[in-house]
DNA sequence: TCGAATTTCGAACGTACGTTCGATATACTA
DNA sequence: TAGTATATCGAACGTACGTTCGAAATTCGA
């Protein structure tokens, strides 16, 4: 049986626009939206530069965004809910767990490809929300985490482990997502190579340990 | 031979503090100032708020700071000098590789729980800093990050190693980092465990993959 | 073509920021 | 004790923020 269905935006916070291109309009003003976070943070965004980039009105952002703050939670909680569809669909693909384990990773790391601003915001800006639509989104944060931490205890202790997760297994996904986070702290694609190949590496390292990343050149 | 000296700050700004009580009211101020950017950025902590945490004039602020962004500098300058200067008189000691590794998570655990407001405002907003106080920030955090990768260099091709370092230590270092800077995300000494103990997890996982981290428990 | 609904915008509002200045208070040394 | 230097502060400045409102433009369907 699949994971309980995610609550799709427009049943938590209506979008109230109506027409079809004001809803790509939309996905354009939170996709730049994201880049301007991801520059320099939700804090020293403002409207006036989102508008201006954009190259609308800064009264005209108001007619898809109740305040500045909905802006950020709209954006999160799309990512997120997409992120989580994306890999519990991954993670109920038959395997072991190390398997699954590694298609989590490049899961995570080809989403963070395809959506890198998104995710930044994501996954540094939470706490920027008030308390209600923070935890909209950090429920479906915490979901991904258990998924995690439940694929970790099946490798770590056996595919029967799944149900009981320990602390070794929860930590050792808190570590992952440390890994898989700091990415965006010193990812070049010139440089580093893919994100398959980053994928590889990783795996590698925690099936093996650090000398088990020669395996990965 | 050790590691060349890190300039003291007063050596690139110097503060023109002239009594001892001053000083030290220095440190109270860099330490309030830490604990609420910490909390919700620099961006959105304010120079009103932080002195009225700290029971004293928004102008007198002024006589200890140039700018806001000079007491970021100066908080993210000292802090930064200091894990350095800890981290390479650790590595100096002797040992194998491993157990220098182990040292160096360790120590910056440790550090992290003495001053963590500090290290988290290191962590994660050096780039709210204008081009030249940030590269003098960041000289100092790149040579950490060197020697780290040094240290994983010799872990994972021997000891001789560590003159030349390949594609796979320096990315383990920088996932290493991921693991160690991501602490601030979750950690809780209540529900958590000493940051020894978590030190040791991080060395077991970094030894010997994720089913090392059994030896931890 | 017309009416209604949706989208867009210029202008303005109230609030609050970082910083400065001149005056005052405090501390230290001779 | 007096003079000098350092530390402190109230008030104000110019700038810029997020948000709103009423009017106008645009779009769509009958």
């Amino acid at each position: 049986m699949s994971a309980p269905r995610i609550a799709p935006i427009d049943d938590i916070r209506p979008s109230r626009l109506v027409r079809p291109s004001s809803q790509k309009k939309l996905d354009r003003l939170l996709s730049k939206a994201a880049a301007l976070i991801a520059k320099n943070g939700f804090n020293a965004m403002t409207m006036r530069e989102l508008s201006t980039a954009l190259g609308m009105s800064l009264a005209g952002l108001y007619h898809y965004f109740a305040s500045k703050e909905d802006l950020l939670f709209q954006l999160q909680y799309r990512t997120f809910a997409a992120l989580l569809e994306q890999q519990e669909k991954i993670a109920e693909q038959p395997g072991t767990p190390e398997e699954r384990l590694e298609r989590l990773l490049t899961g995570h790391l080809q989403f963070y490809s395809r959506h890198t601003n998104e995710l930044k915001v994501c996954t540094f800006e939470l706490e920027s929300l008030g308390p209600k639509p923070y935890k909209l989104a950090e429920e479906i944060r915490r979901r991904y985490y258990r998924l995690m931490a439940s694929v970790v205890a099946q490798v770590i202790d056996g595919p029967a482990a799944g149900a009981r997760e320990t602390r070794q297994s929860r930590h050792a996904s808190l570590y992952i997502f440390g890994m898989l986070n700091w990415i965006f702290m010193w990812y070049d694609p010139a440089r580093h190579g893919s994100v398959e190949q980053i994928g590889r590496e990783m795996r590698d390292m925690l099936l093996h340990g650090l000398k088990g990343t020669k395996r990965s050149g």
